[in-house]
Order: structure tokens, then C-alpha cells, then sequence
DNA sequence: CTTAAAAGTCAACAAGCGATTACCTCGAGC
DNA sequence: GCTCGAGGTAATCGCTTGTTGACTTTTAAG
């Protein structure tokens, strides 16, 4: 029962970098812009592996890209805590190479393949989530509130951020935010 | 000179013919998943007409849809009155069909040749206006705020449309975005 | 009626796409 | 050392895309 991977010939390994590859060229392209070859390069593996061990682009998108859209793993604390946390993270704009589900999903959404499934996901491990951890009334209201804010923070600083934007003019908005938040978050 | 169209045998009707069909079919795939000859189709003309007219897909798209990019004729009146009109429309979720062009901009965005021209148009003809029509400190964080507040509206209602919500849910969401942007938008 | 330009049509190209089929190669177990 | 399945590769299929060049039809002027 030895299963030590000869390093050049081990599945699990060679599906692994598939799968960075894979959530790279996604961030970039979204899905449809995508293109297997291009994965397949940048993991240095032979093209029909792809197939072979996800069944289909939308497959390995699926296991690639889906699980890391979820919103729950920032939402622990008290109300102030996440609006904190969520204004830090949101407005904050780092290179934005590497991967970001959420960056992915915009970029994807028009997909007819995709699309369907992003839309379920984010239903499920993003709006869901935020509605159950609020109190008080009017949860769908608030919950759909602070979720369309971040989408659009995302729009703005993971996809157009090439737009000006000075430290001080991003710390007077993060502070904003902040605030805002808090008030829709804590009712 | 008589310029009568001989209805059938008219340029310039045409080129709106294809401008109304390809904005349709923007709106519904995004740029890149919309194709020329889906377009041409719909118009009911040759395919080869739309590089005759407009030189390039890209060439149709700019004028079909970027024109109409522009958040300038909402912004007008005071701040209360603007709010009221944005949370107005922002928040509604007719049958979405026809054409919008943030819709097609957020289905376009991932495009590596429209993705530019949108993030410039946007620049130009949404947060600009927004910017100019401010008054007090922190423009740039407060336009800021609001474009990612309708982005990610337009993304939920106009794109993600089919996720429940009641009437009552969508009239306190409206309340809430109104009181929201007018506390921005007054400072 | 003639004609020439404008408007519209036809067929096809070159490129790129996801996916498949048949084949090769390595290495662990006998 | 042989074998056989898992891991990896090469060639290519079928299809769609945007675009182009050559051709035909209409229409208005002379």
C-alpha cells in the first residue's frame, strides 16, 4: 500500500496543477475567454489530461473556481467586526494577479455554461449566509444591500482597477463604507 | 434631390436595423458570446453588411452600445431628488429584455477588446458626472460609493433577476438604498 | 434606355475552439 | 525480466467564429 508519487507521474499532483492553472487563467479571462490550451500550458500538462480528469472545461471550472465563493468565512464576529473587515477588503487594491473567486464571477457571469452556476452559488454561500447572520427585520432587503455594495467594490477595484484613486481618497472611502455597513448590518 | 427611402433599398435604415438588433443581443450575451451572425439574423439582413457599415463587431459595438453608457440625465435636480429617482430605478426588475447598457457593460467587462472602451466610457459618462454634481469633501470616495452601490444593483436585478424577492422585501430594500444615497449624495 | 454607383448577396477562408480517439511510456507487482 | 494498468502524449475531428473578395441586383440620374 504504497502510493508515494515518483514525482512526474502522480494524478493527484498533475490535477492539482490543473486546478491552479485553471483558477488563474479564470481570473484573468473569466470562463468563456478561457481557453483549455492556455490552461494546459501554464501547468505545463498535455491538453487531454484536462478531460480526462475533470470531464470538461465547466467541470473543472466547477471544481476549481465554486468552492472559493464563499462570503461565510468573513462573517464571523459582531456586526462592527465584519463591516471592518469587509471595508479593509473590499476597497483595498493589491495587484489582483493570482485568483479571486468573486473577480472570476463577474467576468463569468454572461457565460451561458457557467453563469447558471455562479448565480446558485452565490445564492447559496453569499447571500444566504449574510441574511442568517442578521438580526432584526427586513434580512432579504439588508442582506441583497450590502452584497450588491461589494459586487460593485469588486467591479471597481479587482477589474477596473486601473482607474486613479489616491491613499487618502481610498482611506476617507473605506471609512465610509465602514459606516455604512455597520448601520445595515446592525439595523 | 429626393433621398426617399424606397423601403427595402435604404442604407441608413439598415445600419439602425442592425444597431437595434445587435443592442438586443448585446444586452442578452455580452459582447463576446453575441455573435455577428446572430445579429445579422435577428436584423433579418446579410451578414456581410455589418463590416460593410460598421467595419468590425467592435466597430458595431461602439455604436450600438457605448453611446448610451451615461449616467448623466438621471443626475439632475437636488440630491433628495436623485436618490429617489436612482433607488427608483436601480431597484426595479421589470422583465429586463430589450436593452440596457450596464447590463451589457457588466456582460462585456471580461472582454479582452470591449472590456477598455467600457472601463474608459464608464470613467468618462458615470463617475465623472457623479463627481461633478457633488458638493462638500471626499468626491471621488462619495461617487465612488454610489457607482459600486447601482453596479452591483444592476448585477442582482438586471442580470441575477431570477432570485426571489417579495414586493414588500423590494419596497424596504428601496427605502433603505434612498436614505443610503441621499446621505452620501448630501454629505 | 443606358449606366454607374449604391445596396445587398454568396461562398469561402483562416483561425481558434472543446473534445475524442488511438497510441506510447513508465513503474510497481509478480 | 515481464506484464499490465495508470499516467501521459500526438494527431485530428467537427464546429463556430469574424472577416473578406467577388459577384448580383436595385435605383436614380442623364
Amino acid at each position: 500500500m504504497n502510493n508515494a508519487p515518483k514525482a512526474g507521474r502522480n494524478a493527484e499532483a498533475t490535477a492539482e496543477r490543473i486546478v491552479l492553472a485553471a483558477q488563474r487563467i479564470f481570473h484573468e479571462k473569466g470562463f468563456d475567454g478561457a481557453t483549455t490550451r492556455e490552461i494546459a500550458e501554464l501547468a505545463g500538462i498535455n491538453l487531454t489530461l484536462i478531460n480526462r480528469y475533470f470531464g470538461s472545461k465547466l467541470g473543472l471550472f466547477e471544481k476549481a473556481v465554486l468552492p472559493h465563493l464563499d462570503l461565510e468565512p468573513l462573517l464571523h464576529g459582531t456586526p462592527a467586526d465584519v463591516a471592518q473587515r469587509l471595508a479593509e477588503l473590499y476597497v483595498d487594491t493589491g495587484p489582483k494577479e493570482g485568483f479571486d473567486a468573486f473577480v472570476v464571477l463577474v467576468r463569468s457571469i454572461a457565460s451561458r455554461e457557467a453563469g447558471p452556476l455562479l448565480a446558485e452559488r452565490l445564492q447559496d454561500h453569499a447571500l444566504k449566509p449574510l441574511m442568517n447572520m442578521l438580526e432584526g427585520p427586513n434580512k432579504n432587503a439588508r442582506a441583497t444591500l450590502i452584497a450588491t455594495q461589494l459586487a460593485g467594490l469588486v467591479l471597481r477595484f479587482r477589474i477596473m482597477s486601473q482607474l486613479p484613486m489616491s491613499d487618502v481618497e481610498r482611506s476617507e472611502l473605506k471609512r465610509m463604507l465602514e459606516n455604512g455597513l455597520r448601520d445595515v448590518l446592525a439595523e
